[in-house]
This record gives C-alpha cells, sequence and structure tokens, in this order.
RNA sequence: GGGGGUGUGCCCGAGUGGCUAAAGGGGACGGGCUGUAAACCCGUUGGCUAUGCCUACCCAGGUUCGAAUCCUGGCGCCCCCA
C-alpha cells in the first residue's frame, strides 16, 4: 500500500471537496484498509458518463486497496432525494427501482474491482426499522439543521412544498453510513449536505465519523449545464462506440481536463502533464481531444473499437465519406416521390413542415449532393440503395419497399 | 377566511378588440467558417402534398362581423392581511 500522502495525491484529484481532510490522512495513516461508501438511488434506468465518476473515484480507492461498499438505495428511492430540486420526486415503485437496480449494478461492475466490492441494499436496514427506532434516530437531528439546506430554504422560500418524508432522506442516508460504518462516503457536490448527515449520525452514535468526499458535478457535452439525460446533453455508458466518440468530439475544449480527470482511468500524474501541455500549447487540442475519445471508448468497449470509432470519424468527418454502416428505409420508390413526406416518414424530420424547411435551407443530401432549395418531389427511378442525409450526421439508405 | 395580482409558442418574455401563426431574447436545428470545439456570420423555428386550408395565447362557456386581448365560471401559481 503506498504511502498515505501518495494516496492522498491519487484521491484529491478531481475532488470537489473532503471534509475534513486532515480526518481522512489519519484514516490512511492507519495504515487499514478503509470502508469506502457510495449510494446510488436506482431512479434512472440509463446511466452517463456522469455517474461514472463517482465510481472511477472509487475505483481509485480500490487500487490503493482499499474497500468499497456500494449501497443500493432501493429503500431510499422510495422517498426520492430531494437534493437540487425544487419539486418533490414522483415516487417509484418496488418494481421500477428493481430494474434500475440492475442495469446499474451491470455498469457499475465495468468500473469497478469485483474483488474488492461489496454490494448491499439498504432497504436490508432500513425496512426492519421500527417506528420507534426512527423516533430514535429522527431525534439526533434538528429542523433547523434540516432546514439549512439550500433547496429546502429555496422551496420554502418560495412557496413550494416540502413534504414531511422528505426531511428524512438525509436521515435515511445518514443511517446507512452507521449501518456499514463507513470510513468514507462520496458523492456529488449537491450530496454534501447529506453526507454530512451521516457524518454527524455517525459520531453521535459514538462511531468514528466519515469522511466526505465530494465530487464536482460533470458538465455536459455543451459545456454548461450538468450532464443530464434531460438536458439532452449527456454521453451514455452504452452508447455506441461510434457515437459516443463523436459526443465526446463535440465537447468544448474547456471541458478536456475536467473529462480527462474524471472520466478516463488515466494515472494521475499523466492528466496533470496532459493539462500542462494542453494549457502552454505544446499539445493541439484536436489531438488531446482524440485522444480522450480513445481513452474513454476503450474504457466502455474496447480498444479496437475505439479505433474503428476514430477511423470511422475521420470518414466522415474528413473525408466527408458517407458511413458504411447506416440504417435502412424501405419505401415507396416508384414513379415521383415527395421528399417532404419521405424526410418525415424516416425520421430525418419531424414533420414535413420542418423538412420543407430543411431543404430550402440546403441541409438535405442525397448520395452527398445538395438537394436544390426549390426540389420538392424527386424521380423515384434510380433512388433505391441511394444515401438520404440531413445536416452532417443524419443518414438513411433508400430502399425500395418490397 | 379576506384583498390584490398573474397564467402567451421548447424556455423567458412583449402584446389590452382587426395590420398576430403572435415582437424580442435564449435554446434548438440548418448553412458558412473550422479541429463535428469555441467565437463569428446567415437562415429557420405550429400542422398539412401548401400561393391555400387547419389548429393555437391555462380550461369551459359567452359578447362581437371579428378575441391572446372584453365578460362569466373553473383550475394553477404569486403577493398582502388574518
Amino acid at each position: 500500500m503506498p504511502s498515505p500522502d501518495e494516496q492522498l495525491h491519487v484521491l484529491r484529484s478531481g475532488v470537489a471537496d473532503i471534509v475534513p481532510l486532515e480526518a481522512l490522512r489519519t484514516k490512511l495513516a492507519s495504515g487499514r484498509s478503509l470502508v469506502v461508501k457510495l449510494g446510488v438511488d436506482p431512479t434512472a434506468p440509463d446511466l452517463h458518463l456522469g455517474h461514472a465518476v463517482p465510481l472511477r473515484k472509487l475505483r481509485q480507492f480500490q487500487d490503493l486497496g482499499h474497500q468499497v461498499v456500494l449501497i443500493i438505495g432501493d429503500f431510499t428511492a422510495l422517498i426520492g432525494d430531494p437534493s437540487g430540486r425544487n419539486s418533490t420526486r414522483p415516487p417509484l415503485t418496488r418494481e421500477e427501482v428493481e430494474a434500475n437496480a440492475t442495469t446499474y449494478i451491470e455498469q457499475a461492475e465495468k468500473i469497478l474491482d469485483p474483488e474488492r466490492t461489496t454490494l448491499r441494499r439498504n432497504s436490508e436496514w432500513l425496512d426492519p426499522l421500527g417506528f420507534a427506532d426512527l423516533l430514535r434516530i429522527t431525534s439526533r437531528f434538528t429542523v433547523a439543521r434540516i432546514l439549512e439546506r439550500d433547496d429546502f430554504q429555496k422551496r420554502y422560500r418560495e412557496g413550494v412544498g416540502i413534504s414531511l418524508h422528505e426531511f428524512l432522506y438525509p436521515v435515511a442516508q445518514a443511517y446507512d453510513s452507521v449501518a456499514i460504518r463507513a470510513d468514507v462516503e462520496l458523492g456529488g457536490t449537491d450530496q454534501l449536505f447529506n453526507l454530512l448527515a451521516g457524518r454527524d449520525l455517525m459520531e453521535k452514535e459514538g462511531l468514528d465519523p466519515q469522511v466526505c468526499l465530494t465530487l464536482p458535478l460533470l458538465e455536459g457535452t455543451d459545456g454548461v449545464k450538468k450532464m443530464s439525460k434531460s438536458y439532452g446533453n449527456y454521453i451514455g455508458l452504452t452508447d455506441e462506440p461510434a457515437e459516443m466518440f463523436g459526443k465526446v468530439m463535440s465537447i468544448p475544449d474547456t471541458s478536456m481536463p475536467t473529462y480527462y480527470r474524471l472520466c478516463t482511468g488515466l494515472p494521475v500524474h499523466e492528466v496533470d502533464a496532459l493539462e500542462a501541455a494542453l494549457a502552454d500549447g505544446s499539445l493541439h487540442p484536436n489531438a488531446a481531444k482524440r485522444a480522450l475519445g480513445r481513452e474513454i471508448v476503450t474504457l466502455y468497449h474496447g480498444q479496437s473499437e475505439a479505433a474503428e470509432a476514430e477511423a470511422a470519424f475521420d470518414r466522415l468527418f474528413r473525408q466527408h465519406e458517407i458511413p458504411a454502416d447506416i440504417p435502412e428505409f424501405g419505401a415507396d420508390l416508384a414513379g415521383e416521390v415527395f421528399l417532404p413526406a419521405l424526410l418525415r416518414d424516416s425520421g430525418l424530420a419531424a414533420s414535413s413542415g420542418e423538412a420543407r424547411r430543411l431543404i430550402a435551407g440546403g441541409g438535405v443530401r442525397i448520395d452527398g449532393e445538395q438537394v436544390a432549395p426549390d426540389a420538392l418531389t424527386l424521380d423515384g427511378q434510380g433512388l433505391s440503395g441511394s444515401v438520404l442525409q440531413v445536416g452532417k450526421r443524419r443518414f438513411i439508405r433508400l430502399m425500395q419497399r418490397s
């Protein structure tokens, strides 16, 4: 096991905050294998790179010899984490939670070291708690303390409802830490309050309180808003290699260091060097971004897939070649073909009106040739096998419908 | 419980009887430039085989030749008083 200082250097990379830092140093210096906790609520079925950030950090802990306890919040998901929310979450059913948990575990296993991972569900200890237990635990917290939270305060001030059970979310999460005797708990910066609640409760229960380690919220491909499916700026862990590579290439340059640090498995010193090279101009941003794309795709799909994704990217955007593997669309190509309807029916345009606008704007191509702005109908003759394209990256191959 | 506001397109936000498919901005999309980055420039942004037709300004009715705009009822949200 590396020295505490060496470990700290790795563990601090890319983190937002460690509270308190000295406590972590002390724990590391003990030479014990620490219990590192991450709790996840299986509320969304699709995971993206943002979800992978804390998982990667867990992996670093594991590589340094520590133990990870991944807690599936199958119980807390029924409450709904109020963090960062301005309204009560709609409750999930147990079935939905189970389905989401399954995909979550599948994804997490790709990143974590199974030898050093323990999987727990917090229903194990939260379900059996009785009302009396709940009273005892909640007596450790004060209303003023819970109301301190930004999101609660904001909602309270703005007159948006706060259901009483939402107050119990941080309590439940804190109790998880007690249940597994966590040394360290990870979470996004929006989780700080919940993490600290765990620290407080452990202390009041006479345990060595956990250290809270927060990670920045990964920005999405737009470089501004946090990565989220609902913003449409996410890179899914199960995205196809070419898709994943392309999305990485579309992030702003300014996001590269963050992505390198939070989304790849590169050693910390290499990321440091890379960042420096980018800053002093000795590394071209495009080269750095390609390497980033390869790293990330390799992580989730493998090296050869990454190389192929990059090659496909070049063919598409450098040589402006039409990709080989594009979906086919069967249409009636006998006689005259009405283009707006074709674009709409094939899904390249949302409506025939939009299709007309795209044509007028020069955004429609057939076999790479721009369609005339006023062309609404085409001769279907010989169109079978042709590639219909909208914008730079949406293609379908036309086939005579059989 | 009483009083006063407010509700517009993906979002914000103008608009107080006809010139409004609805200003302006954001976002998004398309084109140009490029490193599918940023910045910048241009265009588009309800539906429909379409010089027209249809549907739209919280919902339901009503007044009017004509309503996002006026009236009635309902619903949501905000503020003040209790």
